[in-house]
DNA sequence: CGCTTCGCTGAAAATCCTTACAGCACGGTA
DNA sequence: TACCGTGCTGTAAGGATTTTCAGCGAAGCG
């Protein structure tokens, strides 16, 4: 039988309120007191109970995170950061997978979450307006990454920005007919980047006195083989673009394989820009945006916790991005170029 | 503030007793009676602590995970559909992430899990006896994902098999000479694959009567750079080979690089195989060798949910690996081939 | 020297459930 | 009719902490 507090306030000749105190770092204890109360501690081997000390406090010490998916590179790398941040501050993670609508749907009206997170982190979901009250519901600290609503702490990119970026550098190097391939904006997901990614490539495009012609607008949605697939209806039009922007890099994979299929060259035929600085895009190559997606979760946490120390209004964080020049739209040194 | 469990026994007329049980879908109440409650508590929109509940049950409806890193792909893959079905059954997921070996030291001292799960799911980690200690001190049934250990629940592949497979698959190219790209065996991580895909590799030389030459045998550290240079030494020896076994498909991509950037080609002047079939590997075109990664965590997961449910003896589950010939040992219609 | 303050400690209430056990009404059995 | 089992329900005892409040001795102050 695992000791109690009990045992160890018997052991150390204290109440178990000292016991309490003591190892828990409390001030109001004196020095010699703590002293055998933490020899008591480790000689029993004893922890306290979570649970029964979450009970007692009201405070959970967990902090829930949901994500649409979590087997992708963005998710996890997200996770991974986030679990660093709480493990090291003695929270636990509560991790929600939605997989799909209705998983989403069963969560936000479920909720399970209740009465047993201090904080939750929602991941690149843009909620709609149900979605913001049921969470309102639960008066609890809400963090976002990736976008952002009023009331709630969010950490994020300017999207539209970083596709601007993204399309100014093919303008740069002359393109004037360039593409895009990109997610669903009725996507019953609802991610918000596709909607001001799209923004930012209009704006661009606009920018530069070029007219959007929404006939070179595609989707991809988010995967390699939707990016290929669209990348193929692009090069069946009657005048194929000399350059594309995809959302995302998986999908910039696909439009480089397919426009490889195809018989044409990336950069010299088709150059092709990502978004995300996936892992894998530096070894195919590709030219891409890069956001700061541990960093993200850092500081999302970090915020969290931070609330959740002393209550603060939330704020609004926007990190920056980076275009990465590569070979898939620069004529480089590049291992494909080469062969 | 939120309803507790005797509103609604109030609201309902009967005792807290009859909520619990009408709630807990428990024998022994009445029709009526349980609509009643069911009423009441949607009426005052009401959920049971958890913590309250776990402290009064002694159980805690949490599994914890175990992971050496959550941002690569294997270990993200695994989470994802371990999630997947603790969540279906109610049960919350603790995720440990190691990140390091000192990560890894502190999991296992200080076993963070104590008190607070039913039951730990290790991930691909070969455990030294003092961790096998520790983890039998928590007295709980313990599952392990890509090893086994006796005692312990597992779910995994036969590594060895599976990389005879990749070998016999390069043997029967007619390759003689191969090479081994792979983890270090002496790695602080200790991960179980690497002791097993060298033996895989060596038995099978020895079974074509080939012998082993250790030089041939190199450290890629299960990343793209590290096989990168690792294929760079191949490439350096007098004798070069003509096929090369890397244990990871990371380590396969970097190995790839390598001997492009080397002006060689793929397949046709040295063959390239991995392990895994990353869901990158039939974008860069590369013969591997497949494992069912989410199937090992719904296996592991569910023989956990039910040992809880009543304990039975551990079970150790071998699943299949499968052979996946692309164009990096088999010259193909494939995109870089082409190109 | 008497009174307040301070530092520390302990008793006990509070947290919100689960569950063993007792009990009650009712129908069936001998 | 007396008794017994059955089917439900309620009472109350935990479960293991945290936290409030009271209290005690010692030190500081005038």
């Amino acid at each position: 039988m695992a000791a109690s507090i009990e045992d160890v306030a018997k052991l150390a000749g204290v109440s178990i309120a000292t016991v309490s105190r003591s190892l828990r770092g409390l001030p109001d204890v004196a020095a010699t007191t703590r002293d055998k109360v933490l020899a008591a501690a480790r000689e029993l081997d004893y922890v306290a109970s979570p649970f029964a000390a979450r009970l007692a406090s009201g405070r959970s010490s967990t902090v829930g995170i949901v994500v649409p998916f979590v087997h992708r590179w963005f998710f996890a790398e997200v996770l991974g950061a986030v679990e660093a941040v709480l493990s090291q501050a003695g929270y636990d993670l509560l991790l929600h997978n939605l997989g799909s609508s209705e998983g989403r749907e069963r969560f936000f009206t479920v909720l399970p979450v209740r009465k047993r997170v201090d904080a939750v982190i929602i991941v690149s979901l843009a909620l709609t307006e149900d979605e913001v009250e049921a969470l309102n519901t639960l008066e609890l600290p809400i963090g976002m990454l990736g976008a952002a609503h009023p009331g709630f702490f969010s950490v994020r990119i300017d999207d539209v920005t970083a596709a601007k970026q993204a399309v100014n550098h093919l303008l740069s190097l002359g393109h004037t007919r360039i593409a895009l391939i990109g997610g669903d904006t009725d996507d019953p997901m609802r991610f918000t980047p596709p909607h001001h990614r799209l923004t930012g490539y209009e704006q661009a495009l606009r920018a530069a006195d070029l007219t959007v012609d929404h006939s070179l607008e595609r989707l991809g949605y988010f995967t390699v083989e939707g990016g290929e697939a669209a990348m193929l209806e692009l090069l069946g039009l009657p005048e194929r673009p000399t350059a594309v922007f995809a959302e995302s890099d998986e999908m910039a994979y696909g439009a480089m394989r397919a426009i490889r299929r195809a018989g044409l060259r990336v950069p010299e035929d088709i150059g092709v820009i990502g978004f995300d600085d996936h892992s894998t895009a530096a070894l195919l190559d590709l030219t891409t945006i890069r956001q700061p997606v541990a960093e993200q979760g850092v500081r999302i946490a970090a915020a969290l916790l931070a609330s959740l120390h002393d209550p603060i209004e939330p704020t609004d964080l926007v990190l920056d991005t980076e275009l990465v020049i590569r070979g898939s739209t620069v004529k480089a040194a590049s291992v494909y170029a080469e062969s």
